[in-house]
DNA sequence: CGGAGTTTTGACTGGAATCAACTGCGGTGG
DNA sequence: CCACCGCAGTTGATTCCAGTCAAAACTCCG
């Protein structure tokens, strides 16, 4: 009873990669496996189901997250094409997996996925990566949640998701949030209340400029920078320490 | 380009395991490595040094942090015996470790580590294993900062450390803070005047009593359980496929 | 056009942060 | 042995940021 990891892992690279005629990489593993569908709001697995499958999200965004005894919830993330999800070595699921929108993935069985991981040098260092960055990227979540005020948290969330939306390392201008308030203050330990008068601040000093319900355009990144709250003071910029200063985040 | 991980890891079972006699364990790895030792409050790497070992606590504690611009602090771990730091699949460490108490601890390059647990399908799914470990350790820690209240920050870090040391699976009743309020605070996302009043609090209504600086015994375990706030609420014990309301806490 | 859910806005509250003493322990050296 | 210092921790007074409660406004549907 090896393998079977319990965690959500995030890809390196952005999803249009060229699965096939490349190297292989972790989504050949369900290249053959057929297309699967989830309505917006229902649930691929609960915390607690039997782990029997591992997922590649093809299409569309997830959320994981666990809910306390009285109800509060708490988001530990979102997954973007290209994420696997389910990926443990328990025999349950730790967390609730929901679609946030229509999602299009594709299943595999946890003992075969295992298998091929194992028995396969390539793939192996490829899964261990993503789970290094998501243990990388649920530091910086610890970070946020213990440390900055609402301002920085929304500011890091539009920043990190305006660098996971644009494939490539520059943050995207525009970004179309796939969730509502609501997901958005339970990933960032806020209230939707607070989420959106946060917003409208910053939309209010030519920071933000908001684009119907869901669409953020980043009028000021230098700004947005800044106000998250992970650039160095401004002492000393040679500090070896700082070099890598943010290697953290995936894609 | 292959394995380094950048993550804590942490043993599933208790140090004092048979390193020598048992099973390969990834203890084994280091075993002929020399002891080493290093000074509460002494780095033992920097955010941002180049990833050149892996490291093995042997006796002590370690807290692993990081340090926005503005000097803000935030603990994302503390490592006992038996914990791995600084694997990492990154050429740069992503987090400042530092011993809390003295630490005598083994180290590993991390070419030579990487070696090891890529030929050893023993090893291998070990080290997968405490990943995952510590990434459900990470969303735990992610439901605290986020939704939790003082009270129950401190009852679910009391227990937590209770469950840890006393190596089985019962809290051990009396415990010793290996770190100050400070470490505490900027661990749980407080500061150091609410873990003192929060401490004060409990003991006024004796469910733990303090003895001395660190020591704190837990005198009301069932109280303190409920306190977490990690309990089921009172309903429906059995969770079918109950999808509506939420699916169980782990085990 | 209507209606439900989502988001925004406003008034007020409250829990933890902040600022400020004060206490007590532990080590050190006279 | 004890006086002194310094740091860790506690306690108190006050502030303030985000939470709560309530209601209005907007959007996206059918």
């Amino acid at each position: 009873m090896l393998a079977r990891l319990d965690a959500a892992v995030r890809p390196i690279a952005h999803s249009q990669d060229l699965a096939n005629e490349e190297a292989p990489n972790l989504a050949s593993i369900f290249r053959d496996k057929p297309l699967e569908r989830l309505g917006a709001g229902s649930a691929l697995f609960w915390e607690g189901d039997p782990a029997r499958h591992v997922f590649e999200v093809v299409e569309g965004v997830l959320r994981i997250f666990r809910v306390m005894g009285d109800g509060r919830r708490a988001i530990t993330g979102f997954l973007y094409p290209g994420d696997l999800v389910g990926v443990s070595m328990r025999d349950r699921y730790l967390y609730n997996a929901e679609a946030v929108t229509t999602v299009r993935f594709r299943r595999h069985s946890s003992t075969a996925f295992q298998g091929a991981i194992c028995h396969s040098p390539e793939l192996r260092p490829l899964l261990f990566a993503r789970l290094c960055d998501e243990m990388a990227a649920a530091q910086d979540q610890m970070v946020l949640l213990s440390r900055k005020n609402a301002e920085e948290r929304i500011c890091s969330f539009l920043l990190t998701l305006a660098r996971r939306l644009s494939g490539d390392g520059s943050p995207a201008t525009h970004i179309e949030l796939a969730m509502t308030r609501l997901d958005m203050a339970d990933y960032l330990g806020l209230t939707i209340e607070t989420v959106s008068r946060t917003m409208t601040a910053l939309a209010g000093r030519g920071v933000v400029r908001q684009a119907g319900r869901h669409g953020v355009s980043l009028m000021r990144l230098d700004i947005i920078q800044r106000l998250a709250g992970d650039a160095q003071s401004t002492e000393e910029p040679e500090r070896p320490s700082n070099v890598t200063r943010r290697a953290v985040w995936p894609s």
